[in-house]
DNA sequence: CCGCTATTGCAAGTCATTCGCAACTGAACT
DNA sequence: AGTTCAGTTGCGAATGACTTGCAATAGCGG
């Protein structure tokens, strides 16, 4: 269901960007990924196999992909900035304070509530966010 | 209705937190503001005071205040932290995108709708974050 | 295969915020 | 009022995430 490393270089392609070995490893990494990598495990990531690669030039891909629709970037509390493929469908995300685990969720009703307060006070939404902080709720709970 | 600085100095009083004149400066500044500044606005507005203030004192200043509760921080998108007194009742923001004001509201409907997300993800909310940015929606229209 | 410009790596620069440390000063105790 | 001493302050340096200047490199259209 999400973009493929093959979408990345497609967009590029059609946009007269030059298709570049660190954009092909770069696009390669976040096609790959499951999670929300950060600028830096995004590197990590991209050094494996391309040692050559440059800090700086991440933080440039993904501004570029970033700019280009093709990935989001979400500035979660306290820490760098992560990244994902552009989602299909939109989401918000619940982060799990004891691992920093990233859920995803979605909710039209809060989506609707959302757009209805905006425009009680006399705006148009352009964006929002939204983020839930929790704790997994213990079924069988450890003694303390 | 808010907090006021004698609020503030009180509390460190009673916390044995040390009085002086920077804190009771910068609790006047954040009494007395009504808008949401950080922390070098707060610098600012003391320093046509007390000159001899310190930027690093500021920031020092609204940390103690926040771990006690005093004071809220927001890093809303791109800037600096900006702070607001305690609220007595929680509430989310609304930033209007073409003059970065700062709009209240509160909606038990989505707070509600939070908690029952997060439990049915298995969650416990510990806390959250809601922004919702939006443009004024113009009554009468300019030309383009 | 050429040439031109986009892109890269590296190092240095920003920006918000924090820290080390010596000087200072509330607040408790004579 | 004077002494004490840990909590505080100011200053400048440090940090951490990101951005940028610049010279070297490399896609890609011809």
């Amino acid at each position: 269901m999400p973009k493929t490393a093959e979408a990345f270089i497609e967009h590029c392609r059609r946009q007269h960007l030059r298709v570049t070995g660190p954009r092909r490893a770069i696009a390669n990494v976040i096609a790959a990924s499951t999670d929300h990598p950060d600028a830096f495990e995004i590197f990590q990531r991209v050094a494996a196999t391309d040692p050559g690669i440059s800090l700086a030039t991440v933080y440039r891909t993904l501004k570029l992909f970033s700019q280009h629709g093709l990935i989001e970037r979400h500035s979660f509390e306290g820490g760098r900035a992560r990244v994902e493929r552009a989602a299909e469908r939109h989401h918000d995300h619940l982060i799990d304070v004891t691992t920093n685990k990233i859920i995803e969720f979605r909710s039209d009703e809060i989506e609707r509530l959302q757009a209805d307060i905006a425009k009680k006070l006399g705006y148009q939404l352009t964006g929002h966010r939204l983020e839930l902080y929790g704790r997994p709720i213990e079924r069988a709970k450890k003694r303390r």
